[in-house]
DNA sequence: CTGAAAATAT
DNA sequence: TATATTTTCA
């Protein structure tokens, strides 16, 4: 943060070949790795404040990693043979992208509101080749630090917008890195806080809707997004610029929904915003709630709740006609003590004979949640709000 | 607020 | 193509 801007003072800002050049004539190697770094330093900096707009900055993206890939092989040199002669040529794909790279420091944010939509064609693809990293591969399957869920909450962010914050911050690995290739040293492109401007005027933006990116660990409570609601005024049909974040329901997550779940009753007693007041969870929001759980009873609703008792109805939706009234009760009486999916006692004691049986057959997933289907790998958890 | 369906994003 | 999530609608 600070560092871009100080450090500018310092550091005149040349093409990477000319810093390349300037390299080679240094003799102390160690100053060499520690303009490097810092020019590394820059760069990644930079490139985590376009990661944001990486649909419509694609080339942005590209030439930056880029640069960055090859300072880092740069670094690596200048490490393993301390004071071989640094010089290889860096040529730029195509060309210049200091200039670029330059422009976008000053005005990364009023280009935003040039960017056209039309040309998140193509997406800049993360192929983490640093040079010498090895991925570090799994250093004990799920080291998922039990920091569950949870974006810091708050919801009505409106048109605010969040500084950078430590990025990459807690370790979590997030269950939902899409890709966490090497990271060590690199803080590379991780996690981001959306942090989208204020900026963009309503007035004639071209439906700009699309960049998100998910991640960042439940532990952190980093969120920038939008929530703005635009009320009304004349301007009927004119949509955000920004579409919500994606929420990321990590398996933390929809195992706390699940149990919230069960604690109200089932899913069909249930309602999104008590679920959503019982799991506790910080910047979940209704609609988010409301969206899963929809999901939720549909592929409730699709698989044969393996118990196969009843005439396998596929169709038939269980029939609960009378034990529906049991939802009530749960909700104030019994603040949630006991979070397992334990079942509650079934009020049914005296007459007995009703059919309650069916119930309840739906909801047993595996505990871990995301497991309904299958797919989904992809799963972050993440700024929010 | 809810549930369902349409729209999108992945 | 299928699925996950968001947004829109009633």
């Amino acid at each position: 943060m600070e560092l871009s801007l100080d450090t500018s003072l310092v550091f005149i800002p040349k093409t990477i070949s000319d810093f390349l050049v300037q390299l080679s004539t240094m003799e102390d190697s160690s100053q060499r790795s520690s303009e490097l770094d810092a020019y590394v330093k820059r760069l990644e900096d930079e490139m985590r404040k376009i990661e944001v707009f990486k649909r419509e900055l694609p080339l942005c993206m590209l030439l930056l990693k880029d640069a960055i890939e090859r300072l880092k092989d740069k670094v690596m040199q200048c490490k393993k043979m301390e004071d071989r002669p640094v010089i290889e040529e860096f040529i730029p794909l195509k060309g210049n992208l200091e200039g670029k790279e330059n422009s976008d420091k000053k005005n990364w944010m009023s280009s935003a509101q040039l960017w056209s939509t039309s040309l998140n064609v193509f997406e800049y693809s993360n192929h983490d080749s640093v040079s010498g990293l090895r991925l570090r591969n799994v250093e004990d399957d799920r080291s998922v630090p039990e920091n569950p869920i949870e974006p810091s909450n708050n919801r009505a962010v409106g048109r605010t917008f969040v500084p950078f914050k430590e990025q990459y911050e807690s370790g979590f690995t997030g269950t939902c890195l899409k890709d966490d290739k090497e990271v060590s040293q690199v803080p590379s492109l991780s996690l981001m806080t959306p942090l989208m401007s204020e900026a963009l005027d309503a007035s004639t933006n071209t439906n700009i809707k699309s960049n998100n990116n998910c991640r960042g660990g439940s532990g952190s409570g980093l969120a920038g997004q939008l929530k703005l609601q635009n009320k009304p005024q004349q301007q009927s049909q004119q949509q955000q610029p920004f579409r919500k974040q994606r929420r990321c329901w990590s398996p933390e997550l929809h195992r706390r929904f699940v149990e919230s779940l069960q604690q109200l009753g089932g899913t069909q007693v249930a309602t999104p915003k008590q679920i959503r007041e019982l799991m506790q969870v910080d910047g979940l929001t209704n609609d988010e709630v409301k969206s899963h759980l929809q999901k939720y009873r549909l592929h409730v609703r699709k698989l044969p709740t393996s118990s196969a008792a009843k005439g396998n109805g596929i169709w038939m939706p269980l029939d609960h006609s009378a034990d529906h009234s049991k939802a009530n009760n749960s909700q104030s009486g019994s603040p949630q003590g006991p979070l397992l999916p334990g079942e509650f006692a079934k009020g049914r004691s005296t007459t007995g004979g009703e059919s309650d049986n069916s119930r309840e057959a739906e909801e047993d997933e595996k505990s871990d949640g995301q497991s309904w289907k299958g797919g989904l790998l992809h799963n972050n958890q993440g700024g929010d709000v």
